[in-house]
DNA sequence: CATGGGCCTTGATTTAAATCAACCTCCGCC
DNA sequence: GGCGGAGGTTGATTTAAATCAAGGCCCATG
C-alpha cells in the first residue's frame, strides 16, 4: 500500500537545471511508465513552446488516491491555463472540484441568457464565444482554445453563448466549487484576474477591429492572431501554418463582415501572394511582415 | 491623545433602522462638523440612489491620524466603486494607498503603451477609454464614470489610452500600493474581478453593436445605456433625461460611426418623436419602449 | 451511381454609410 | 463689433461591403 518508486530526472538546458522527481506507486503497468516516458521526450523536445519555468521544476506524481486525482497533474495543458496557480500538492483538490467531458463540434456548451452554473477550462480544440440579436444577427466575440477559462459572469447568468467549434475536451467545474477554489487560493483567483483582464484587452483589440479596420485589414489581423495562438510547428519552412478549424460563416460572424466578403478578401489576399490556402482550413502565410503592416492599415 | 467623542445617528427609513456611530476626537473642529451633518442629510435626502444597504451600516470615522485618512471614509462614490469591499476599519490603508487629483477636459490619464505604473478610480466625471491605429483612426471601447475602475492590465503596459471628457476626479493608486492591497485585501481582488467581468460582458456588447447593428440600432443602443449609467433625475416628469458630456466625434468614435451619420440618426429619431434635444449635451427619452425594441433590431 | 446538402467561391447589382462640401451657431478674443 | 475656430447639422455624391444569384467541390446516403 505505501510502497513506491521514486524515479529522477535531470534536464540541463542552457546551464539551467530542472529537476523532475517522480514518485511511482509499484503497481504501475509499463505501459504506464511507457507513457511517462513519451510524455517526458515530448516534453523536452517541444521546451521552446512550454516554456519550462523555475518554479514547475518538481513534478510529483502522487498516485495513491486513484486515477482520476493525478489526472490534474499530468495534465498538458495546465501550464497554459489557470491551473497553474495551484500547487503540485493541491492539485488532489483541483482534480475533485473539476470534471473532464468532451464533445463533438456543434455542442452548446453555454447558453446565452441561461443560469450560470458551470465553468469550463478548455484543454482541447476550440469553442465559440458569441452574442446574438432577436433577428438572428450574431457576433462571435471570441475562440476560446486551449487553456482559455469561459463562464465567469457577474450576474448569475451568462451574457452569451458558446459552441463547440471542432471536437472539444473541457474540464467543468460547478459554480460552488469553483467558488470555494477562488476562496481557498488566492493565488488562484490572481490568475483568473490576470486571465480575464488579458481577455478585456482581446475585446478592446477586436473593438477597434469591428469599429474601424477595412475588410482586408480585418482578414490580415484575424490570420495573424490565429498565427500567434496555434501551436505553429516552427519547421525548417519559415512561413507559419495557421489552422483555422471554424468555418467561413463563423469567421465572418467574428470579423463583422459576410461570408462573401470574407471568402473574397482571402482570394486576393492569395491571388497577392501574401498568403497561400492548403485546403479550407489551413493557411500559410507567406509574408508575415506585410501581413502585419497591412493588418494595422498601412 | 486617546480621547473621543462618541456621536450615534439613528435613521429609519421603511421600518428598517440604519445606526452610524462615529468616532470623534475631540480636537476636531466645528467646521468639519458642520461638513459631516450635511453629508449626513445629503445622504438621507439622496439615500433612493445610494442604497444604503444593512451590511453598511455602522460608519466610523476614526479620524486619529489626520484629515487625508478619513477621505475614503467620507466618499461618496465608495459604494459603486471597489473600494466598498474593504472595511471601514481598514479605510485608513485604502486612503493611504490612493491620492485624489482632479483634472481639466481633454486630460490624458493614461497613454496608450506607456508603462502601466498607475490605476484610476473615477470619483466624478468621465474618461474615455481608447485604443488608435498608425493612421490615426481611433476606437473608443467606453467610458469610464464614477465608480469605475481603470487601468488593470496584465502585461506591464497599457493597451489603451485614456483621457478626461469632462472635469474629472480619480483617486490614484500606484502599481505596487495596489499590488499590496490585492494580497492584503481578498475581498478588494474578488470585487476588482467582479468589475473586469462587469467590463468584459459590455464589451462583448459593444462587440455585438460594432459587428453587427446598423447606425440607428447603435444609436439607439448608445442613449439606452447612457439612460441607465446616468444618474437620470427622475422627478415628476417620467421621460428619462441622458446627459453626454462627450462630443459628437467621441459618440462616433464609439460607435465606429462618422459624425455626420451620427448627427443624422440623432436627428432622425428627434423628427420622429423618439428623442427630444434640450441642448447638444442633453437629450429626453420620449419613448423608452419603441428605442429598445430599436436597439435590439425591430 | 445519382442525389442532395453543406460549405465555399465568384460575379452582378444594390445600398447603407462614408466622404466631400457647405453652412450654422456658439463663444472667446483681439 | 468683427474674426476665427471648434462643434454641430444638412445635402450631394461616392464607395466599400452587403445582397442577390449562380455554380463548384466534397462527402454522406439512398
Amino acid at each position: 500500500m505505501g510502497k513506491a518508486l521514486a524515479l529522477a530526472l535531470i534536464y540541463i538546458k542552457n546551464n539551467v537545471r530542472f529537476i523532475y522527481t517522480f514518485y511511482l506507486p509499484v503497481f504501475w503497468q509499463f505501459s504506464a511508465l511507457q507513457g511517462l516516458f513519451s510524455w517526458i521526450v515530448h516534453l523536452m523536445s517541444a521546451d521552446t513552446q512550454t516554456h519550462i519555468t523555475p518554479t514547475r521544476i518538481r513534478r510529483r506524481l502522487v498516485l495513491s488516491a486513484g486515477d482520476d486525482l493525478r489526472r490534474c497533474l499530468v495534465c498538458e495543458v495546465r501550464e497554459k491555463s489557470v491551473c497553474n496557480a495551484i500547487d503540485d500538492d493541491d492539485l488532489a483538490v483541483l482534480a475533485q472540484a473539476s470534471k473532464t467531458l468532451s464533445f463533438p463540434p456543434g455542442t452548446t456548451l453555454v447558453e446565452e441568457g441561461a443560469p450560470a452554473t458551470a465553468f469550463f477550462n478548455v484543454t482541447g480544440g476550440t469553442v465559440k464565444l458569441f452574442k446574438s440579436l432577436p433577428d438572428g444577427r450574431r457576433q462571435i466575440t471570441g475562440f476560446a482554445d486551449v487553456g482559455h477559462f469561459l463562464g465567469l459572469t457577474n450576474a448569475g447568468f451568462y451574457s452569451f453563448g458558446a459552441e463547440t467549434v471542432d471536437a472539444v475536451r473541457v474540464c467543468r467545474f460547478s459554480r460552488t466549487r469553483l467558488e470555494s477554489l477562488l476562496t481557498d487560493y488566492p493565488q488562484f483567483e490572481r490568475r483568473l484576474l490576470e486571465g480575464i483582464a488579458d481577455e478585456l484587452a482581446d475585446a478592446q483589440d477586436q473593438m477597434l477591429l469591428l469599429g474601424r479596420k477595412t475588410a482586408r485589414e480585418r482578414v490580415a489581423s484575424f490570420l495573424l492572431s490565429r498565427t500567434i495562438q496555434s501551436p505553429c510547428q516552427a519547421k525548417e519552412d519559415e512561413t507559419p501554418l495557421v489552422s483555422l478549424p471554424m468555418t467561413r460563416v463563423d469567421i465572418a460572424d467574428f470579423l463583422g463582415l459576410t461570408i462573401e466578403t470574407v471568402s473574397r478578401t482571402i482570394s486576393a489576399l492569395r491571388r497577392e501572394g501574401l498568403i497561400a490556402g492548403t485546403d479550407h482550413h489551413g493557411i500559410r502565410i507567406l509574408a508575415p511582415i506585410q501581413l502585419e503592416s497591412l493588418a494595422l492599415g498601412q
